[in-house]
Formats: structure tokens, sequence, C-alpha cells
DNA sequence: TTGAAAGCGATACCAA
DNA sequence: TTGGTATCGCTTTCAA
């Protein structure tokens, strides 16, 4: 019974060795026929390794071919909620520029835990990814924050390569979305559509990006002489503009013209919260939210926002942290205001 | 000039090799305390090792560790389009179940192109995962059928364990999407509420996922005396319900009273379509959908659709790779028919 | 150009 | 229990 026998049924992957074996070359040979950078391999030779890969059905070994080389093709990606348009949009793009630069997409999931944010920022640098990208919303204050920023820098020190999705400049780099100003700038448009009197539903004090579109809003507001009257912290959430809406509704909207929602899940949210209640959203009480994602254009009435281009906030992301830092484009993400029906012109 | 002086900045991850040094242990001994199955290490050692680890901050190269050992701790997700809220629920489920097992998730996009499945398949090969997932939806009759096929069979006979998120039970392992039964049923409760006139707005011949919602459909129809008198097929996305709808309305409604839509993104985008052509969704004509997304419980008005539940489905599709295949729950997943406001009782 | 051999960072067998 | 060392699959010097 010769080698050749037991050929098919193997049950390990080929590997380089093999396929060297099979072209009758050295390990190094077939080593530079299929994946050498700068190949000096005689045609013949690398006709006989590539046809013997083929036959093998030869893969390489990613894993191994990182320890030998010393890096990986992975990048790490840490969203809040996979399932959360916001994020998904965001990762869609990640994905998309990392396929573009041949890198994989590994994707957790912190559930707005920055805790298991810290436990996963850990794990995965074991994976050693070229990058790691921090989409999870930042927390003011938060006990953990020193322990990551320890935890990242020593992932830079190594060569490792961070970028953040961030209202702020902190000191990491950062795809930078401008929630102030894009929330002051839909203050004053619905200033300019003759509301005055603003409620907001956003989330718990502490997440930045909340807090910087409620600092932004109330901004926009007082420059324009609106008053924003209620504010109700429920969850970041969908579910959470709906139950913020309720409460709102139950303590009595009592002039109210219009309620800001900190992004758009809880701004659909709080309209299926205004619609179960008897009223009409945009008629009884007008609607804005963060973010544009797409459902927004779905809903009735289609809703006001601020739109951020997730998909090209993750491609930037990505760029970031791959390019040389002055190649960089460092300016913040453009953000525009969209008025649909959710805010009818007022009187 | 000694060792320790560049310690603080020296540029590469610390090793075990670092670990056992600082710790006056060897390799092994390091390695047993940090990562070994059953330690039989004495408890000072074991401390020493657990503090050297701690002070150079050492996380152990995952890569290394998979060539050592032989297996990773990855898994592989295929979807079709990860902004789409049906695949990224599932992949929130496949990330928290992974979680639970502590295996890294790496996550890919086939913009539903068959060649590029092929194309992601052969490249996560290289990964060595644990498991790979295909989610993106079938193609009948595709001429990359077989080729994916061998690529799979290829990667299990290495060990690799497939599972498919699937309308079938083919020659792999699939969690499995009752989309025929769940369409027929749907037809008939529409049948019972009083509706006869159906047009069908689903995606192109040869999605697997497509035509099988569609026959039960049918299928539920006729056996209820109902008929369906037209059938668009544009994109199985949220634009093409929208393009599809507008083409129906366009051609002329013509009596019909029910549109059912191959998904719930498309009946989305229809529903918008018929608002956009100064219809009512649900009075002059009602819709349906199929899977039971967040969103169509937002939308005016919610919509009626035939529940899946998604994360459990992603969270079934990687048990169903990992467990002994005798311990696992092949029995089609769940559906329900859930009647919203979009269906209204006739007459 | 080619091939032998020394790593890369870990695991695990085998003596001691 | 502990440590020495072969090994995993691949890359990359270094001679030839």
């Amino acid at each position: 019974m010769t080698d050749d026998a037991v050929e098919t049924r193997r049950t390990a992957p080929a590997t380089l060795h093999d396929v060297a074996r099979e072209a009758g070359v050295s390990l190094a040979t077939a080593s530079r026929s299929l994946n050498g950078s700068t190949r000096k391999v005689n045609e013949e030779y690398r006709q006989r390794v590539l046809a013997a890969a083929a036959k093998l059905n030869y893969s390489p070994n990613l894993s191994a071919q990182a320890v030998a080389r010393g890096s990986t093709t992975t990048v790490a990606l840490l969203v809040a909620d996979i399932a959360d348009p916001y994020f998904s949009q965001m990762a869609a793009g990640v994905v998309r520029e990392a396929d573009r630069e041949r890198l994989i997409v590994t994707m957790a999931a912190t559930e707005r835990d920055t805790e298991r944010e810290l436990d996963l920022v850990r794990t995965l640098r074991g994976q050693r990814p070229r990058v790691m990208i921090l989409a999870a919303s930042r927390r003011e204050g938060d006990p953990n924050n020193d322990a990551l920023e320890a935890e990242l820098r020593a992932f830079e020190s190594n060569g490792g390569r961070v970028a953040f999705v961030s209202s702020a400049a902190g000191e990491f780099h950062a795809v930078q979305l401008d929630n102030r100003a894009g929330a002051e700038a839909l203050a004053r448009e619905l200033i300019g559509l003759g509301y005055r009197r603003f409620a907001a539903v956003t989330g718990a004090e502490g997440i930045r990006t909340a807090d910087e579109r409620l600092a932004g809003f109330r901004a926009g507001l007082e420059a324009g002489g609106g008053t924003l009257e209620r504010i109700v912290r429920p969850a970041f959430t969908r579910d959470g503009g709906y139950e913020g809406m309720t409460q709102l509704i139950e303590e009595g909207l009592d002039g109210i013209e219009l309620v800001f929602a900190g992004n758009d899940v809880m701004a659909v949210g709080a309209m299926s919260a205004i619609r179960d209640a008897g009223l009409t959203p945009g008629t009884d009480v007008a609607v804005a939210g963060f973010d544009d994602i797409p459902t927004v254009r779905d809903v009735t009435p289609p809703l006001t926002t601020v739109r951020i281009p997730l998909e090209e906030v993750g491609r930037r992301a990505l760029r970031l942290a791959l390019d040389e830092p002055d190649a960089v484009d460092e300016s913040p993400v453009h953000t525009e205001v969209v008025l649909r029906e959710s805010t009818p012109r007022r009187g």
C-alpha cells in the first residue's frame, strides 16, 4: 500500500509540505510560488506547484502564516448590538472595505456593557488583529474606561491600530461624528418650521452620543428661542423610545409640539407609542430622530432626522486604521438634516 | 544596559517564553498554568506564572495556539447582506451563542453573488474555522453550486462542521425554515379574513427562499379558493419591493385585494410605494410579508407576516454545527402567522 | 533561482 | 509535577 492509496481519504488538510512533495520541489519554492511576495521562481516550477496545490485542494493555513509572518489579516470590530441597524450598517461598511483589502472581519457585541467590552478587547487582542474598530458608544466616567484605554494602548504599542467611531477626538484615532453640530442644526431647522415647545427622549446620562446630541439640540433651541420642556432618559433602543414616549404621554403632553428622540430607532418606537395612545405622529405631536437608518423612510409619516452616512463611516473607520496617519481624512463626517413629514411646518 | 531596561518599551507582545522567564519556570509549566487543560501544577508556581503574565500583560497568541493545537476557536458566518435585518438578527444570534462557547465569529457578506460566496468559502477555509455557517439563500440551478458543495465537502472531510440556514434539508446539516408551510398557513388565514384576489411581489426565480414561499402561498390560496392573479419578481430587497409594487400599481391593481411580499423588507418597501401612489396600505390594498423583522411593528399599518425567530435560528445554527449529531434538534424552526392591521378583515 | 534550516509562539509527549 | 524538546504549518534568511 503506497502513500497514494490513502491520499483521497486523508483527513487532515493538505499542507504546503504535501504540495511541495507532490510538485517535487522544496518547501521554500512551494511557498514562494504560492504566496511569495517578490516571486523569483522558475515558471515551470511555479506551474508544477500550482497544479499540485489545485490537485490537493490546498488552502494555506492562515494561522500558520500569521505565526510565521508575525502578522495577521484580521480586523476586529466591536459594536454594541449587531441587530441594531445603526451598527449593522456600519458593520456592512467595515466588511466591504475589509474585503477590498482582503482582510477578514471578526465581530463581537458588547451588548452595551462596558465590562463585556473590556473582556472582548482582551480576548480579541489574542487574535493579533491588524486593526481594532470600536464602535460601541462611550460612557462618560465609566469605571472601565481606564482599563480599556490601557488595553488599547498596549495593543497599539504592539503595532496594532485602533480606530474609534466616536463623537469626540480622544486619545485614539476616531471617525468623528459631529453629533452636537448635527443636533444643533436640526433644532434650528425645527425652529424655522415654527416649533417652539420641545421634549426629548434620549438614552441614559453618560452615553456620550446621547449626551452630545441632547446638548447640541438644546443649544440650537436656545439660539432660536425654543424651550426644551421635558427630558426622559429610557434605554437607547427602540423599546426605550416606546417607553419614554409612553411616559411622556401619560404624564401629559401639555403643549409639547415636538419630541426629539436621541436616535432613529428610539424615534420609531416613539411614533408607535404615539399611535398606540390614539394620537397621530406628525399631526398631534411631531417627531424627529437622528441617524437616518433605512427604516425611517418607510414609517408613517416619514421621519425627520439627521443623516449620518453609516456605511461610509464603517469604511472610513477601517481606512483610518489602515492608512498612513497623514494620508487620512480626520475631518468629521458630514451630517445633514433631512426634513420629512414627521415635522410638518407649523401654523 | 540590561534586558530589563528595554522591557517597558518592547514593541512585540509578550510571549509565553517571556512569561516563563519572568516567573522562573519552564515554558511547559507556564503553558500549563495559563491554558492547560488538566492543570497539574504546583499552586505556588501557578501563582508566579499568573503574576508574571499579568505583569507583562500577556495575551496568548491565538494563531500560535491554533497551529500548535491543530484547531481554532473560530466560527465563520456567511450572510448575503449584513445590513439587512433578516441577516443581522440571525448574526446576532450566532454571535451570542458563539460568545457563550468562547468562540470568535468572523463574518463575510456574499452580496447575493454566488461566485463571491464561493470565493469567500475558499478564503475562509484558510482560517480553519471550527464551523462554517452559510445563511445566504440558495440559488436553484446555479452554476457555482457544485463547486461550493465540493468545497464544503472538503472542509468537512478535514474535520470542519458546516451548517446551513435553509429551506430544505440538503446534503449538509441545516436549520430548516419551513417557508412553504409558513406561507401556506398565511394564505389560509388571509382567505379566512375574506381575501380572494391576490398578487405577489417576490424575488427572482431561482432564489430558493422566494420560490418556496411563493409555492406555499399559492398552495394555500388554491386550497381556499383564492386566486393569485399577478406575480412580479424584482430584487429580494426593500427597493425591490418598492419597485415591484410600483409596477403593479402602474399596470393597474384591477381588483387585487392583497399583495404578498416575499419578505418583510420587500413588504415595507411595497407599503411605501402604495402610499407614494396616493393609496393607503391596508385600506386600498392589503399587504402581508414574511420574517417578522422588528421594523414591521412600527410601520403603518403594522404588517401581517409570518414570524421566524431569527435570533434563535442563528443560535441553533451554531448549536447544530457544534453538538453531536444525535443531540441535535433538526426539526424545522417553528413559524407562526402574525395577523396585524395591514390585512384587516374584509367585508 | 533553489533548498536547507532556523525561526514564529504555542502545545504536548516523554523522561526524569 | 516539572522541564526538555519535538512538533504544528508556514516564512524567510543564508549558502550553495
